[in-house]
Formats: structure tokens, sequence, C-alpha cells
RNA sequence: GGCGACAUAGCCAAGUGGUAAGGCCGAGGUCUGCAAAAUCUCUACCCCCGGUUCAAUUCCGGGUGUCGCCUCCA
């Protein structure tokens, strides 16, 4: 059982899925002016989860994303830079995904963009003016008419009395209504232009999400997702249109679920405030995984403030996650090549497995398991999931330890409960997307890469030679030299690494 | 002005009507020739004031503070 705040009722409810087994999800995508930075990625890396999530416990998912790549700010980037509005968004897109590959953001299903469908949307449009829910003006703009639709605010929880005493909005005296809305825009010079039945323009924002939405997903679908500031007025505005055109105040997407914001100093990070940080420069410092679990180690509705000391402490965090994995896949390796078991073969009589140190493991495993699948459950909460994971971890570290230290002597029956405990720490990744893409480590084949390899195993090995020596000293400096050089040596019990640091 | 969210250890962050996950940092221990890495142990009466209750951090009311939406916005 899956329980999924619900931004329409303000409440946690029960998912019931329209169809058995089967998930319809739209959320809602950038407009591609820009670079995203990493308050647009959140939505994202949070409905990847969530989507996996769901075919992971079996569901079908279809999940729909748009590009909304007819825009204001979109024209003026490419006015301002002498190129056609496509090459911008082109540009940005590209960049979009870019982005998100890094981030291990598997693609949707779809993504329908804004020029690709012109005919649904005007086609929308046509019927709310038939059904007299818009109406056109003289230069040929098309507006929505709030005050017709009795049910308009029901999601962001306002009236039309509490807006307007507000009063923020501009004035236009052409409209019936100040919060009226913008279905079609009529075109002006210098701008990309479509026919339709009202003349030549472009569509208003909203409009595209509605008529992509429906076509893809239906009249009715279950999740519609995006950031908080989309309820209003973009999902408002997506409402009222859809459910007006369709006739049905049911219709239209069953759960809305929105993200908290990235803040930096502790106010929201947007473009226009200027202080944002694009996924693109946070990834020159720091690993895409890490970036997606930093934005997963706080639960998807909280705020989540974004600095440079918050990643550098995610990435030790994370790489406590990443020690485990590798230890796991080490175990396996040695399970594989039957180097595991040290004492010969034993028989297993009668149920050990359970007071075997990999018997403990593995129970606790499953036991984590299954509170992390709990977590998911309980409105997707990542954060409670992850500390499972940091739980298991620290008994990984342990046996591995004392595995290596020979404290530690297995039976035959505990190669296969390593190997499923390292599967289920694997599924745990999985949840959360991480461990699918740990970058190898700079394969730098030029010639001075190659040297310093070389170089490197001279050093160690005349270091080694002062060891054995127990001559400290020469082995202390040479360590601290290369300390001081950016080098750092550890000294295992088999072999000595060394990196850059 | 209208509407809403949040307030938990030095920092970050889950959570529950019966005295609180996890992470970072810090201190001490184990391992190591010494370090590093790994590991073990230790660190909270949950913003304030009322109320409901046998019992509230958790529910209700009020206050204070912070943030968000009402304009483009993930």
């Amino acid at each position: 059982m899956i329980q999924v705040y619900n931004t329409m009722t303000g409440k946690k409810e029960i998912f019931k899925p329209l169809k058995e087994k089967e998930v319809s999800i739209y959320c809602c995508g950038v407009t591609p002016y820009n670079t995203p930075h990493i308050g647009n990625a959140r939505p994202f890396v949070t409905w990847d989860v969530i989507r996996r999530y769901f075919e992971k416990i079996g569901y079908k998912v279809r999940y729909i994303q748009n590009f909304t790549d007819v825009d204001d700010k979109i024209i003026a980037t490419a006015n301002r830079e002498g190129v056609t509005w496509n090459e911008v968004s082109g540009r940005n897109i590209e960049s979009y995904f870019k982005a998100m590959d890094a981030l291990n953001v598997r693609h949707a299903d779809l993504y329908p963009k804004v020029s690709e469908n012109m005919p649904a949307i005007i086609e929308m449009i046509e019927t709310l003016i038939e059904k007299k829910f818009a109406y056109k003006l003289e230069n040929g703009d098309v507006y929505f008419s709030v005050e017709k639709d009795p049910g308009y605010g029901k999601l962001s929880g306002r009236n039309l009395e509490d807006m307007q005493a507000g009063a923020r909005v501009e004035v236009d005296d052409r409209k019936n209504n100040p919060m009226d809305f913008a279905l079609w825009k009529s075109a002006k010079p210098g701008e990309p232009a479509w026919d339709s039945p009202f003349g030549k323009g472009r569509p208003g924002w909203h409009i595209e999400c509605s008529a992509m939405s429906l076509k893809y997903l239906g009249e009715k679908f279950d999740f519609h997702g995006g950031g908080s500031d989309l309820i209003f007025p973009h999902h408002e505005n997506e409402i009222a249109q859809s459910q007006c055109a369709i006739g049905d105040e049911h219709s239209f997407a069953q759960y809305w679920l929105h993200n908290g914001f990235i803040t930096v100093n502790n106010e929201k990070m947007a473009k226009s405030g200027g202080n944002f940080f694009t996924v693109e420069d946070i990834l020159k410092k720091y690993p895409g995984e890490v970036v997606r679990f930093f934005l997963l180690q706080t639960h998807y509705r909280s705020p989540l403030e974004f600095n440079e000391d918050r990643i550098k402490e995610t990435q030790v965090a994370y790489n406590r996650l990443k020690t485990s994995y590798e230890y796991l896949n080490e175990l396996e390796e040695k399970i594989e090549s039957g180097k595991f078991v040290t004492g010969g073969k034993e028989k297993i009589e009668g149920p050990l497995i359970t007071v075997s140190r990999a018997g403990g493991l593995v129970e606790l495993a499953e036991r984590l398991m299954s509170s992390m699948e709990d977590a998911m459950n309980d409105d997707f909460n990542t954060a409670l999931a992850i500390s499972y994971m940091f739980e298991l971890s620290r008994d990984v570290n342990s046996y591995y330890n004392d595995y290596v230290a020979g404290k530690i002597s297995p039976r035959g029956a505990d190669a296969f409960i390593i190997l499923r405990v390292r599967e289920i720490f694997t599924e745990m990744a999985n949840i959360i997307g991480i461990f699918e893409n740990i970058p190898a480590e700079e394969e730098d084949t030029s010639e001075n890469s190659a040297l310093v390899e070389k170089l490197m195993e001279i050093i160690i090995s005349i270091r080694q030679d002062a060891r054995s020596k127990k001559d400290w000293a020469t082995a202390d400096k040479i360590r601290d030299e290369l300390k001081n050089a950016g080098i750092v040596l550890e000294d295992g019990a088999q072999k000595i690494s060394w990196k850059r640091i």
C-alpha cells in the first residue's frame, strides 16, 4: 500500500491506481531557455525515483514529461543572439539531457513539445471557446475566463476575491477578470507564429500541458507533478482548462505531488533571483551520483539548502555506502574465484545458517530491505530509506573487516548468503538510483599519466624496502613528502594504494 | 493584505500519543611500526504559552520566528 501526499486534498492518501498495476505520470518539464540549475533538477530526480519504485513493485509505468519550447524567454534569447527560437530550445534541451543523464535520471517514455503539438493545443482552445469558457479579443488573443469555472482555485486553496485583494496582477482592461489568463497570444513582429482559427499566434503558458497530458495519457491519469511554485497559477490553470474542456470535475490528474525548493542562504534558488548553481557547474566538481544522493537525502517535499559544505558532507556519506558496495563486490569476486571459503568444505548440518556471522548479516539485510520499502511506501521517503542503507553498510563493513583480518572462516553456504546480501544491497541502491554509474578513475592514457604510474610504483617499492628493514624514518619521510605533493598513501594488508587529494 | 508550509542535538535530517532513525563534525578506543581507511563507544527531554489526555515532541488553540505562493519560476 502506497500513501502519497496529495496537494489537492492537503493530506496523505492511499494511492489507488486508475488501472490495476498501471500508473500514468505527467511531470512538468522545463522551458528550455537556459541550462538547468540544481533546483530545476529536483523534481526530475524525485520523479525518477518514484517511477523506478513503481516499476520495482510491479507497476507498468507510463511517464510523460514535456518541453515548453515556445515561450517568451526563448524568443527573447533567440532575438538577442540573432538565432532562431528552436536553436535556443534545441541547445538547452541537449544540455538538459546531459545534466539528467549525469544524475542517472532515466528518460521519460515521451517528451512532447509545444511546437510539435499545435493541433492538439488549438483544438482544445476551440473547445473552450465553444463551451464559452474562453473568449477572443479583437487582436486575436484568447483568454480563459476564470469566473466561468466554479472550481477555480481548488488546488491552491484560494478564491478569486482573495487573489484580487492582493492584486499584484497588472490590470488589463481587455480581460473580463484580472485573473483570466491567455490561451493564445496573437502574433507580434519578430515572434514565431502558427496558424489557427483565431489568427496567427502562439499558445499561452499552461494550455500546452493540458493539451499534451490529455493527448498522451487520456482524460484521467494518476499523477501530475512538479515544483511547488507551479501550484499556482500553472497547475491551477491546467486543472481549470482541462476539466472545463472535458466537462468533468473529476477528470485530469488524480494525485498532485509537489516538491519543495532548493534554497541558497535559506531563500529559493531561482534564475530570476540570480542565486542559482547550474547542474553543469556542480558536476565539474562532484560526481553526478553524489549530486543525486544529495537531492534524495531530504524528503522531496521539504526545502533543501544547497551549498558547497552540504555537498562535501554528502560526498563523505556517499563514499561510506560506496565502500560497502565495493567490499561486497570484492567478496563476490572471491566467491566466484573460489577463494572465499578458507577452511575447506565443511558440511552444513541443520539450521547453522542463522548462527553464522553471514547468516546474521543476511537477516539484517532482509529486515532493512523491508523497512526501506515501508519508507518508500510512505510518500516516497527517500531520506528514511537511505538511513537503512547506512545501517546495513555498517555491518557489511564490519563483516568485511573481520573477514580480511581472518577472524571469520566462512562455511561453504556462507558464500551464497554473502551473494544474497550483495544482491539486497544492490537492490537498495537501485531504489535510490546510485552505484549504476560509478565513474572509473579518470582513465588518463597520456604519456605523462603512464609515467606517473611507473614512478609511483618505483617510489612505493623503495618505501616498501625501507619498511621491511623497519627504517620508519625513510618510509615516513616518503609518505610525508608525497602528501605534501598531494598524494596519499594507504598501507593496506595486501596492497599499498595511492590517490591524489 | 490573502493563502500555505515549516520550527527536532554543533550542523543536516527522519519520525512517533507512552521520553527520539540516519548522516556530517567532535572526543575516546580497536586495527596499523606510525598514519590513512575501516570499525566500536559517547553527545537531544524535540521554539514559547495554554488546553485535551493516565501520558504530547507528536493532537487542538494562541504566540514568536523563518520561508513560500498570490508576477516568470522546478
